[in-house]
DNA sequence: CATCTTTTTAACGAACTTTTTACGCTCTCC
DNA sequence: GGAGAGCGTAAAAAGTTCGTTAAAAAGATG
């Protein structure tokens, strides 16, 4: 099962509260403060959804009907580590500690008030985008490959331990390259990604920085180590499986 | 002034607030779950400590005699990203959304049940560790590179032991870049932090302030000292591992 | 209101990227 | 075998970005 598209840009909440009442509610308020939402009335469909959309927060009722909120918690905490926070009528302290102890990383009680609440959002989606959280991103971003060393979001190249430096354009191909890694990616679509999408004829623009990334990385074209280069398709990144 | 050594092993909290009835029964509590503890009954001391010891989180209380507890926290902010649990007496809903827009991570009205904030500790120490945060792995918001000594809560800064004058944006960038050390901050970034967000093209303002800025700390840009530029793409300080 | 500091604007050379242009190579297909 | 398409390399030309300097504008200070 892959990862659905969503909207990047926005911050996706996911809801999950069988009171149809405070659904309608929340809705109103997160969308307005420029939210995505996905809702959500049972445990079981909160925990499809979360698996399939890896929304950036998850607003959890703890009254459901058909699971106990907090085994949808532990469920959930069993594969994601998205920052979740428990709505409960009950007041009872036990609870609470209950709750947080089983991951949850904020814990409002019923009634409470919409600003409080967006605030304590705001707060979760802030403590949880400062650090790079391998489970919002996807996958790692590091490489190792014989003797080259990639890493991406340092934006650090180092063949035999010598630093590598890439230019812009450089470092965009193979961004896309190893992301996609082992997998071809159209010469087309590293034109459409780099260039825009005025420039998806210019082959020849790639075939000059493949040559240089090839060159920098201490590549062999007649050995095709890294890159490998499928004629008429596009290029391929070697190395991980 | 280096770091001072702690135990390690414990994780440190520091209390920030003025009545001794509730430092004696938090230090109680707190010391029986096994943490380490540090106390400043007023907002100075507090901040003076946490500089010093770099705590692994803090407690404190809205109402201090000094300065109004909110200003410790925007002080604190300055250049410390250690988690902050606000207690308050006043239960009013904009002071709950202020602290958290401010940095908070939580907010507890008094009174409150031991077990509960209890939770909530280990709730924010659980994901304060979880990404890796630069200065909670020791790393403090005093920095010594070469013949630099940066101090980020004083605003102090020595070159060869000779104090240096920042400007109010010179200052803001070289936090910027300090407390992101070996990581590139981008240009669009800095521009938005510092300028706002209708200056984000204006990348000659940044040009002209690193530069001066490289001046004023004697970095050569052709030895690319402590402030490296990534060609296209933005800045990063080096130094620190 | 005058002075000093800070920020913004403008201009220019140097270094670096990207694009253009040109040429050699291999492979397939007629 | 020859023509043409696709790929790789090399070097020159064009275009950007970077760092520096200098001066004007804006803001703070007394």
């Amino acid at each position: 099962m892959t990862v659905l598209t969503r909207d990047r840009e926005k911050p996706c909440i996911l809801i999950i509260d069988d009171e149809s009442q405070i659904r309608h509610f929340l809705r109103i308020s997160l969308k307005t403060d420029g939210y995505e939402l996905l809702e959500a009335e049972n445990g079981e469909t909160g925990l499809g959804l979360c698996a399939r959309y890896s929304p950036d927060l998850v607003i959890l009722d703890l009254g459901l009907p058909d699971m106990d909120g907090s085994e949808v918690l532990a469920g959930l905490r069993e594969w994601s580590s998205v920052p979740v926070i428990v709505l409960s009528v009950r007041d009872r302290e036990q609870e609470k500690v209950q709750a947080l102890d089983l991951g949850a990383n904020d814990y409002v009680t019923k009634p409470f008030g919409v600003d409080e609440l967006l605030a304590r959002v705001r707060t979760q989606l802030r403590s949880y985008n400062k650090g790079d959280h391998p489970s919002a991103s996807g996958m790692s971003a590091i490489f190792d490959v014989g003797a080259l060393h990639i890493d991406l979001p340092m934006r650090q190249i180092l063949v035999d331990g010598e630093p590598v430096k890439l230019t812009p354009k450089e470092f965009a191909v193979l961004k896309v390259l190893l992301l996609a890694s082992g997998k071809i990616v159209t010469q087309s679509q590293l034109l459409k990604d780099i260039w825009g999408p005025t420039h998806t004829s210019d082959t020849h623009y790639l075939r000059i920085l493949i040559g240089r990334l090839r060159q920098k990385l201490g590549d062999d074209p007649t050995e095709q180590c890294y890159i490998q280069t499928e004629p008429g398709v596009g290029y391929r990144f070697l190395g991980i499986s």
